[in-house]
DNA sequence: ACCGTCACCGCAAACGTTTGCGGAATATGA
DNA sequence: TCATATTCCGCAAACGTTTGCGGTGACGGT
């Protein structure tokens, strides 16, 4: 009736044999008669006996919990992430517990600590916005902690890493606005704490070399309008009613595509006839604007997925045993919309 | 160096005093002395004590963790849900460890079990679409584990439960599209194992009822609908050419409401002169299409914050304390946009 | 000098499980 | 018949923490 679980102890006593030979038998061990086994599993399920996990977290000091930060659940993409690391988790047996930062650096602090102090077996964080200093991360680490980061990762950490290919994501989308014979392209950039932004910048200035055009940096668009669409877009207005306006536009992420977008459509231009717009991320609702927007696929599931899997190989090695971090990078695909080209 | 956390024995055996003494001055209890307490504080900050939380929840058999079940994390309405959970959660001292069924019954029923094995403190969940049967939920609540639902709620069991007028938004926004003077108003409804696609139904006959129209069963689209995109818009696209086409559609959630909004479109209707669209849910994408669709807003975070207070209120209750089960309902929010009014 | 009070502290058990070791009973060998 | 294996099982410690109870020493009062 009430939350009483069965125990090997009262298995042992309504047996009258002591627990050790309960849980040798349990688990099969040699060194218990057929007899004795049957009657321990035969009681064991008449009783629905299920093994304490807190007891055996502390017994083997290992809670087979790996926990997770975030900087937030609704974003669509850490959402798939988190699917990719509850995959693999699982079928580990972990299990995972997830916790956002909300983009911010103290409560992202605070929510690696409580993962320490609750024991994780190990952790995996995809940095926030604010993050520019990193010994919360340096202290767990050292303390023996497995960490392995993903998409939003930070070099000053030795350890493994999942990545998508930001650069030559970035490369292949301004490509293909170059290749759809467009002349004036600009750029809004990312925050500068986070390495993906510069990559993705970079990738973007490869391409535009590659094709002999010059970087300007007056049509490239900086702070804080990679996560608001409300700035982007006046951002946006601004370089549209400027002296030389850009002919379109590669935005850091999809949320701030969606911003340009809705900049462009209400002065009046056609997309992707007189501007032509691409984003980054492969969120759900580009699929779904009018017209839908030419963005990068990020393989979320795929990169939860990695990560899981480098961290667990991490938690399991064997004492002496000495991982080296390794560095992932996952291919990105280039979704070619309505947005940069017409017929399609 | 290893994951080596200082224990309290560890500061006892350095100050040669026992354990239990060093547990007490910790927790500031009177029977230890001034001299005794800053020694084991200050030995304590020195080491970066912090508690075992394993060995605290063997010891009170209790977990500070609850599970959360839902159908996929991906869903908007959902990952919200897990922020508000989150919020209360957080600052209740409790982790969450979240797990998603896919909208697959057998999943959802390895879930429960993996969470009541976990020795989760109590379950939040929200059914899987699948889910006909509720065999699993009554074992471990019987077994004592305090449950509370969200959203897709299970009548046959006597437990607490947060859901949103469904009834009452549905009513809403069926009247809404009567007075901006649709005739003929369509239903693509949801799945009848879920309570909430009643309740959708009978607030949508309520507003007919009222402005004496009658309800037509050859309008109403059913099956699996209701989150596949694709079938919604192959439904619609086949209602539209019927003999007796609607004016308009109430679908069963937003995803759905895309579908139709597309069908519609490739129909060559104008929305919303010719076809009027209204969803339910309030996601994200809603206000990106264009038009923007006209929906019912779900407090999400609100119902995860309900549902978390719920719960916890019910884990934290004394053993001889009865907590009646209490449904929890939210008022939900009429979101007119261009799908259904044309100046918007 | 004796007793009671008080402040401070340690012992040991408990939460549920695993596991090295030793012991008893039985079986095998010569 | 005795020595040696073999089979099966229990004891106790360990993981880290809390807590009731009892104990020690100092102190003041008579």
């Amino acid at each position: 009736m009430k939350n009483s679980q069965i125990t090997i102890k009262d298995i042992a006593k309504e047996l009258g044999i002591s627990s050790s030979t309960v849980s040798r038998a349990l688990k099969d061990h040699p060194n218990v008669s057929p007899e004795t086994k049957k009657a321990v599993t035969d009681l064991a399920e008449k009783y629905n006996y299920q093994p304490n996990s807190i007891a055996l977290s502390l017994r083997r000091s290992k809670s087979n919990t790996i926990g997770v930060i975030i900087p937030e659940i609704v974003h669509f993409f850490f959402s798939t992430v988190i699917s990719g690391i509850e995959d693999i988790a699982y079928s580990a047996g972990y299990s995972v517990i997830v916790s956002q930062s909300n983009e911010s650096y103290d409560r992202e602090v605070m929510d690696t600590f409580a993962l320490s102090k609750n024991r994780v077996d190990g952790i995996l964080i995809s940095m926030s916005r604010e993050t520019t200093r990193y010994d919360h991360f340096e202290t767990i680490h050292k303390r023996g902690l497995p960490i392995v980061f993903f998409d939003r990762v930070c070099d000053a950490i030795n350890c493994s890493k999942v990545v998508v290919d930001d650069f030559d994501g970035a490369y292949q989308v301004t490509k293909h606005l170059i290749q759809q014979g467009y002349k004036r392209i600009a750029h809004l950039a990312g925050p500068e704490s986070l390495i993906l932004s510069k990559h993705r910048m970079d990738g973007y200035k490869k391409a535009l070399k590659e094709h002999n055009m010059e970087f300007d940096e007056s049509i490239i668009l900086r702070g804080r309008a990679a996560d608001n669409e409300m700035l982007a877009k006046e951002l946006t207005t601004q370089l549209l009613n400027s002296d030389n306006p850009p002919d379109a536009m590669f935005a850091i992420n999809d949320r701030a595509a969606l911003g340009v977008m809705k900049a462009a459509k209400e002065k009046g231009l056609r997309i992707p006839q007189d501007f032509a717009i691409a984003g980054f991320s492969n969120w759900e609702f580009t699929a779904m604007t009018d017209p839908a927007i030419t963005t990068v696929d990020q393989p979320g599931f795929k990169m939860g997925q990695e990560a899981a899997k480098l961290l667990i190989r991490e938690i399991e090695a064997d004492e002496d045993e000495i991982i080296e971090p390794e560095t992932r990078i996952l291919k990105t695909d280039l979704i070619i919309r309505g947005s940069s080209v017409v017929a399609v």
